[in-house]
DNA sequence: TTGTACTACTAAAACGGTTTAGTCTGTAAA
DNA sequence: TTTACAGACTAAACCGTTTTAGTAGTACAA
């Protein structure tokens, strides 16, 4: 059951493990190792069934070929989308991916974070609760490479790449008021996030000016987000009188659609809707649910790129690294 | 932007590593060390911000406190939800998850299996392709742990945790029968899983015995799953005449939806449907959409439990581990 | 006074690689 | 006959822990 290592090797072939180890290296050349011997050592490496052990390597090259992924949760599906294209991408870089949920718990992260420093990955990709700041500035400033997507500490320098979550609540408004819609309602989350800010604040700005008066903007909380959507919803019907509800995320479209079916209310006629997020089923609801997409291959691609950059030119802070990638509106039929 | 280590700290306070370390291990009294200069290690560990380099601990113990989790695509809600799971209860056991996806591609599995083993990690949990037996006997062979989830190859003594395929399918047929349905259809996957065989077989058997002549099974490319699930879906309604169709995936029932609804056909009176697994939009659909529930909590934990014997006993293969777990029908109105 | 036992601590090996700074041999140029 | 140098290979340090097998000093009993 004993592994086999280098040492074996050279046991077996009669060299010193360094001359085993470059060859194995492909730097076999390079060193000028006899074509004979590397020939020998790679049959007898592949006889052995050899694999060399990563944990000893990264000991001594201090580097593990390990990102980390932190997310709130993988079964929502734009983090999911995202963990499944950023795990594609490393794999193809040749990095492995080490994935921690936080669930919106500051505390939960922090530890992540500190396990992930400890276990010496060697880049953190983040959606961060917004609550580890400092913690995350130590990571950084100690020279591990970090980006921040979807959710950034705004006015640090810290890499990141976020959505425009501003403009795209102003698209989701400007398209609803272009269908007709004359009071429009939001529902949104009691998260303390720049990203939910923006869009809060992107909604208001984009009402027409005596719309504002009294704002149809409700706040649910995120940890009983459905039973509360759906009494959001209600309120706004009901009470508001609404013609038209931007959902701030795709999974509160989704409570606040099974409300309104089950309100009897002439839906998309009488009340029309639209999601920040995507979300497979849009497409396949009846009617269709018009939703801004966000952009999760890029804003991976990106990501990495971002990390790449900062693991292999040891980047100093200075350069900053910023992205805000665009989303794009799907109009459905509604 | 020096690390500390160990050595820096056994300099500073004037002691041995070998004291340092028993004393940050937590078996500072175990080993009799004086609660004073227990207490001054802290402290000074504290101080300078120490964090124990785990790889270089990986290496010395030879346990990472890692595990890897393989599934065909983490966007798929079914091991989306597994894989929240798995990494919550490993999180809470002191282990980090690593995560591959195969898209069901069986050399990207064996690279995978490959690169973990590498790795060092203590354990593999895996939904395989099941075309890599051999690599994955010889890994459990290796000593170490692997266990099957969701997919395992029938024949042999490898650990797995499994659903009840076979009985799930009955369940759905016998649901459909039950609320009168006279000529139901199947659309599974071409997928060679035990999995999906079990499923099929099941569908068949469940059938009344005249029915099972002309048998409504249509099988859909899992490349093109949706363009062939809507063709099958249109054959089976229009050619065959069905009033019920099973589906053998929740995504197969999401785009067979979507075709049936565009079809204009009575749904529910005249066709109706049940998914074998649900999905979060089950319930919002109207009509709502009757499952066969996966205990995804059941297979992670159980999956787990089955690994970390392995992992603490170094079990003898010899004990088998097998679980078959049920899947419960969640009716709703379909 | 010797032996035993206990307290408090340490030197060094081990884990399995990578890498630096060589060594040794033979041959060609000066 | 030296010198230079390339070719082929190696010894040993190093990465940062854990762990084994100790040592030195003190106290107490026989």
């Amino acid at each position: 059951m004993k592994r086999v290592s280098l040492d074996m090797i050279a046991r077996e072939v009669k060299l010193s493990k360094t001359t085993v180890s470059m060859v194995l290296n492909g730097k076999g050349d390079l060193h000028k190792i006899n074509p004979d011997t590397q020939a020998l050592i790679l049959k007898v490496a592949k006889r052995l069934n050899f694999r060399p052990n990563m944990i000893a390597r990264n000991l001594s090259t201090g580097s593990s070929m390990t990102l980390a992924l932190i997310v709130p949760r993988i079964i929502d599906s734009y983090y999911g989308l995202i963990a499944e294209s950023i795990e594609q991408i490393s794999s193809k870089l040749g990095y492995q991916v080490l994935l921690g949920t936080t669930h919106e718990d500051p505390v939960k992260e922090k530890e992540l974070l500190l396990t992930f420093e400890a276990q010496q990955v060697d880049g953190i990709l983040i959606a961060s609760t917004q609550h580890n700041l400092e913690d995350i500035k130590a990571i950084s400033g100690a020279g591990l490479p970090v980006v921040l997507f979807d959710r950034h500490y705004p006015g640090t320098d810290l890499p990141y790449v976020v959505v425009d979550n501003y403009g795209g609540a102003q698209k989701l408004v400007k398209h609803l008021i272009a269908t007709g819609r004359k009071n429009i309602g939001y529902v949104g989350l009691n998260l303390d996030l720049t990203a939910i800010m923006d869009r809060q604040t992107g909604f208001k700005n984009a009402l027409q000016r005596k719309a504002r008066g009294d704002l149809n903007l409700k706040i649910v909380d995120h940890q009983n987000a459905k039973a509360d959507c759906r009494k959001a919803v209600e309120a706004l019907i009901l009470n508001q009188g609404v013609d038209g509800i931007v959902f701030e995320t795709h999974y509160l479209a989704l409570f606040g659609i099974a409300k309104i079916r089950e309100m009897n209310v002439d839906y998309p006629d009488a009340v029309s809707i639209a999601s920040f997020g995507d979300h497979e089923v849009f497409s396949i609801f009846r009617p269709e649910v018009t939703a801004l997409v966000l952009p999760v291959e890029q804003i991976a691609q990106s990501s990495i790129n971002m990390l790449m950059r900062q693991i292999e030119h040891k980047l100093n802070n200075e350069s900053t690294l910023h992205e805000v990638v665009a989303p794009s509106l799907q109009v459905r039929n509604t």
